[in-house]
RNA sequence: GGGCCAUUAGCUCAGUUGGCUAGAGCGCUUCGUUUACACCGAAGAAGUCACAGGUUCGAGUCCUGUAUGGCCCA
């Protein structure tokens, strides 16, 4: 084994192993699962990244604790299952190929056949799904790649179309009208989180409505004085003082001339109350159910009629549901929402009805496509009645009820398996859930799409006097809803078709039904992801997916973000239960944090401040970004990472300039010079994002970096380098040691493996990340490479029992660092397992052929504990002794001589040879008075160094005894009024007290020989 | 408006049922290339734990309020 030292080089080249590890990998199969395997399963489902952009630092993070997870639980022998995938994101990536065509070709969506442009965005999300696997890969997730999903592929196809068809026939799907977010530019419905809200500044505006009797008039206050087209009556607070006069009087309404009632609700803002609304209230409110979501909701409290006044491009129209439009207001038709209010506050101030304008920053949502502001748009949609017990209730109920605040809602049906299974890490983000659950409101699901699942729904409109007529009556793949007749009496039935039976697609259609042109929210077939990539609902069709359902549903734990919550943890939990009785699509929910740049703005993909974790594989190395990722996930909920730049002309690092985007974000200049030769140039992420500036020769991208990074790189390297000096000791290894009867120095580190095992043990259970790299610094760099290596330094070439325990302790260290950097070790497995391996007893570990595949030490040594305790105190022996010899700058390779008496003597007598070396000692003597030396305290006793150097140096000596006696004297204070307070001897535990006490012993005997030491 | 989170050394963050004489990494200062490692080693300086009250023998930790910043929901 000597030859090590030729063989492996001196530092860690990441890029030189990685790609050859990755196929060994792949080559092993080892991260394929098995449904029969041995061992309890323990599953992972990834949280399909969408395949709109390549991966940032974001999923870097919540991916490689994934993997952490999974090579963890592998090791210990659970039969592990980690499934990849990719999502389709309906909205997000259609909207990025529409904005590349109209850059690229100049060309509409609507310039293309629908499945033309199909095929463009199937292009585009087969690019990116490369991309993105590419980049998992790389950085060395154990994903079951065979098993590699895509929410669009024909195994989730077949789970979307059941699952829809089940939810139909169960009366769970409906048709509604309702409001939806509406782009009038795009022309589609956009979902909640699609909406940005944006600080706009505009004007409060004060009509006057008069009343039909003309007895006067009411003030309201509005924001959107062209909505007042729709108003459908005005509103005040029950207890408003004006209320008991105007109970039960009608408005006529300005413009429309409709009759309107004044309506008490207690949504309404009074004046004068304590509330910041209230100064600019008039305490009077008009209502327009069609176009605002409050207002929707005051009408259905009421039982307001429902006016909508504007087409699909949000200009005034009297074809979408206005009928009573005047001839004074037929002038407003066509306008746009814009220019309607111009004309109509103009009307208003003409007649003398605009009270009062004034200045009003409010928020207003846009669209985060095309940034206009959203339309609140009265249209059919399609609903997933959520809120029935059967849904909302059941993911309440599988709250975990230590986690559950309050009781969850009774069952009605269904079965109890799975009830308060549900566990969330950290445990605040159940509130999240809880309330989520409690306020739910029913899902719009369709969208105005092409690129998604198509509902698999036909419809056909019915006049009054036509019978209506049901093709495939009786089939069990059909299924059919009649809505209510609209108000010119056509009724509309709809007819649900279940998968794979074309013929009667094509039956249906030919009785004239037309299915429904919209796509499903992506979220419905993310909500089936647990179990639709495993087969569900038919496995026999997939073979490959046999006994997964089985063994792997529920999985163990869901790693995500916490704005996916609501999103599609619920949704997840809510489907899962729903079709398949009662089973939870996890048991563990783990939030991980939010990385964000350098301004605290979150890393994303449309803000073009993401950073491509193959820029820190290529800088750092891929163990570095995961050992990093795993030192950033501590309980907290955001992470910032400051970015900085390579300059690809030069190769140098630099802090890159920024600016301020339209929208408000601090983001790098799209353009950036070299910081050496302003005449070279470079472009950025975010440059090439907005078209700015492009990749090309003039201006290379600029890769990013990160000095957070340097922690992980050097860690690698440190393990590469101690194995590497670990092994070129390791000569002649015995081929069994006991270590109870190795001296303290091999105690000691086999205690500290064994201290750090249960650490890490313990922080996987708890999804304390952070703390699993602390481990695993503390025992590699301080406990390994900073004592251990150090002190066997003059025994461990003739000791085959030490070189045993070494090597032991190199095999332990690798196999626990393996889940974080599954490179280094792999790489370095080869080289500790080149030899026959013996073993030390309490520490067996089998052996495998690559790290991935290696079992987790699991220690059970019977360890001397007073043995361990005296390598402590030496250790702190050594560093009296250093900080003496630091302060008296003594030349490091000068060696002297240490007096000590009683328990010292023996403590150091008994170390010696690891003491010398580690102190720089040439001899270790009795106390002796007659020697002059420099007295320092060891703890309650005394030491003297004498040959440090000449004498004058005693009084730096002096300086540093001084200042710790006043430390001292502060101390022993502060543990004396402790103790001589009553209260606290009385009523804190007795061992508590004992502990004081004895502190404040230790504490009075080390100001004792200090004060000893110096002479007073 | 409701909720969540953060505020601890120059920077990034730990600090798990209150027992702290408050820690780490980076950075900084001094010293050092002694055959594992300069992606290194040794030593050191540096904090009224955001603020104000309260509970307690004892508060970075619990409670109330305030401020600042971030996020989610309405």
């Amino acid at each position: 084994m000597a030859e090590h030292k030729d063989t492996i080089p001196k530092s860690y080249a990441p890029s030189e192993v990685e790609r050859d590890i990755l196929s060994k990998w792949d080559e092993s199969g080892m991260s394929a699962g098995d449904p029969d395997k041995q061992g309890e399963p323990y599953c992972i489902l990834i949280p399909p990244p969408n395949v709109t952009a390549p991966l940032h630092l974001g999923h870097a993070l919540n991916n490689t604790l994934q993997d952490v997870l999974i090579r963890y639980h592998r090791m210990c022998g659970f039969s592990t299952l980690w499934m990849p995938g990719t999502d389709h994101a309906g909205i997000a990536t259609q909207s990025v190929v529409e904005k590349r065509l109209k850059l690229q070709e100049g060309k509409k969506r609507t310039d293309f056949e629908r499945d033309a442009f199909v095929e463009r965005v199937r292009a585009w999300k087969d690019e990116y799904q490369a991309t993105i696997l590419e980049q998992l890969k790389a950085m060395g997730m154990s994903c079951d790649w065979n098993r590699t999903r895509f929410t669009m592929d024909e195994m989730c196809a077949d789970a979307v179309r059941e699952g829809f068809f089940k939810l139909f026939s169960d009366g769970l799907i409906y048709r509604g009208k309702r409001l939806v977010n509406w782009d009038p530019v795009t022309r589609t419905a956009l979902a909640n989180d699609e909406v940005e809200m944006e600080e706009v500044s505009g004007h409060m505006y004060y009509l006057q409505y008069p009343l039909e009797d003309g007895s006067g008039h009411v003030t309201v206050a509005t924001t959107r004085p062209e909505t007042m087209l729709g108003d459908t009556a005005v509103a005040m607070h029950p207890k408003d003082p004006r209320a008991k006069a105007l109970k039960g009087k009608m408005i006529r309404l300005p413009i429309v001339g409709r009759i309107i009632p004044i309506i008490e609700d207690e949504y309404v803002v009074m004046q004068g109350v304590d509330d910041p609304k209230a100064a600019l209230s008039s305490g009077f409110l008009k209502v327009t159910p069609a176009h605002d979501p409050n207002d929707w909701a005051i009408g259905l409290r009421h039982d307001l009629d429902v006016v909508n006044v504007m087409a699909l491009d949000a200009s005034i129209s009297d074809q979408h549901g206005w009928e009573d439009a005047s001839d004074e207001a037929k002038q407003f038709v066509g306008l746009s929402r814009e220019e309607a209010r111009e004309n109509i506050l103009a009307w208003f101030k003409e007649h003398n009805l605009l009270e009062k304008v004034v200045d009003y920053a409010h928020s207003v949502g846009h669209s985060y496509r095309s940034h206009v502001p959203i339309e609140p748009y009265l249209s059919d949609q399609w609903y997933v009645r959520v809120t029935d017990d059967r849904l909302a209730n059941e993911a309440l109920r599988s709250l975990s009820l230590e986690q559950y605040d309050g009781a969850p809602p009774k069952r009605q049906s269904g079965t109890t398996s799975g009830d308060g299974d549900l566990t969330f890490y950290p445990e605040r983000y159940a509130h999240t859930f809880q309330t989520w659950h409690e306020n739910l409101q029913d899902w719009c699901i369709s969208r105005q799409l092409w690129w998604g699942h198509q509902i698999p729904v036909w419809s056909k409109m019915f006049s009054q006097e036509e019978d209506v007529q049901l093709p495939c009556t009786g089939n069990t793949a059909v299924c059919s809803s009649i809505d209510e007749p609209d108000v010119d009496g056509m009724t509309r039935v709809s007819l649900c078709v279940a998968g794979e039976h074309e013929a009667l697609e094509t039956e249906i259609e030919n009785a004239g039904f037309v299915r429904d042109e919209d796509v499903l929210d992506t979220w419905f077939s993310s909500a089936l992801w647990p179990f639709s990539t495993m087969g569900w609902p038919n496995p026999q069709k997939y073979p490959e997916t046999k006994g997964l359902l089985a063994a792997f549903n529920p999985s163990s734990v869901l790693c995500t973000g916490r704005d996916i919550i609501t999103l599609w943890v619920s949704r997840m939990v809510m489907f899962n239960r729903y079709f398949r009785h009662g089973t939870l699509p996890f048991t563990d929910v783990f939030i991980n944090p939010m990385i964000q740049d350098g301004f605290g703005q979150r890393m994303s993909k449309s803000l073009g401040n993401g950073v491509d974790p193959r820029d820190i594989i290529k800088t750092h190395g891929a163990d570095a970004l995961r050992l990093t990722m795993v030192q950033l996930s501590t309980g907290t909920q955001d992470v910032r990472l400051s970015v900085d730049l390579i300059c690809p002309h030069s190769g140098k690092s630099f802090e890159p300039k920024y600016i301020t985007s339209h929208t408000g974000h601090k983001v790098m200049s799209p353009k950036q010079c070299c910081p050496d030769d302003d005449s070279k140039c470079m472009s950025t992420v975010y440059g090439n994002l907005i078209g700015e500036t492009s990749d090309c020769d003039d201006t290379p991208l600029a890769m990013n970096t990160s000095t957070r990074f340097d922690v992980g790189r050097n860690f690698a390297n440190k393990f590469w380098n101690a194995s590497r000096f670990a092994l070129m000791n390791v000569t002649n290894p015995a081929d069994a040691v006991d270590p109870t009867t190795r001296p303290a120095v091999d105690q000691w580190i086999l205690s500290r493996v064994q201290v750090a095992t249960e650490r890490i043990n313990e922080a996987m259970k708890s999804y304390r990340f952070s703390d699993i790299s602390d481990a695993l610094y503390d025992l590699l760099w301080r406990d390994l490479c900073d004592w251990y290596l150090e002190a066997i330094k003059p025994t461990v070439k003739d000791d085959p029992e030490q070189q045993r325990i070494l090597h032991t302790v190199l095999d332990a260290m690798c196999r626990l660092l393996h889940p974080v950097c599954p490179f280094v070790t792999e790489a370095m497995w080869q080289h500790i397992h080149a030899s026959a391996t013996g073993c030390v007893t309490g520490m067996e570990m089998s052996c495998s052929d690559l790290a991935a595949t290696a079992s987790w030490p699991t220690p059970a040594m019977q360890l001397d504990q007073t043995e361990i305790d005296s390598f402590d105190l030496m250790r702190e022996l050594v560093g009296s002794i250093r900080g003496c010899r630091a302060e008296g700058k003594v030349k490091p390779n000068r060696r002297i001589h240490l007096y000590a008496s009683g328990d010292t003597f023996s403590l150091a007598k008994k170390h010696e040879a690891v003491l010398s070396a580690l102190g720089g000692l040439e001899k270790i003597e009795q106390f002796d008075d007659s020697i002059s030396g420099t007295v320092i305290p060891f703890g309650s006793d005394r030491i003297m160094l004498d040959n440090l150097m000449d004498k004058e140096d005693a009084n730096a000596a002096c300086a540093r005894l001084e200042k710790e006696i006043e430390s001292l004297e502060n101390k022993v204070a502060s543990l004396r009024g402790k103790l001589s307070n009553k209260g606290y001897v009385d009523n804190a535990p007795p061992a508590i007290v004992e502990e004081t006490r004895e502190i404040l012993q230790q504490a009075e005997d080390e100001l004792l020989s200090a004060k000893e030491a110096i002479g007073t």
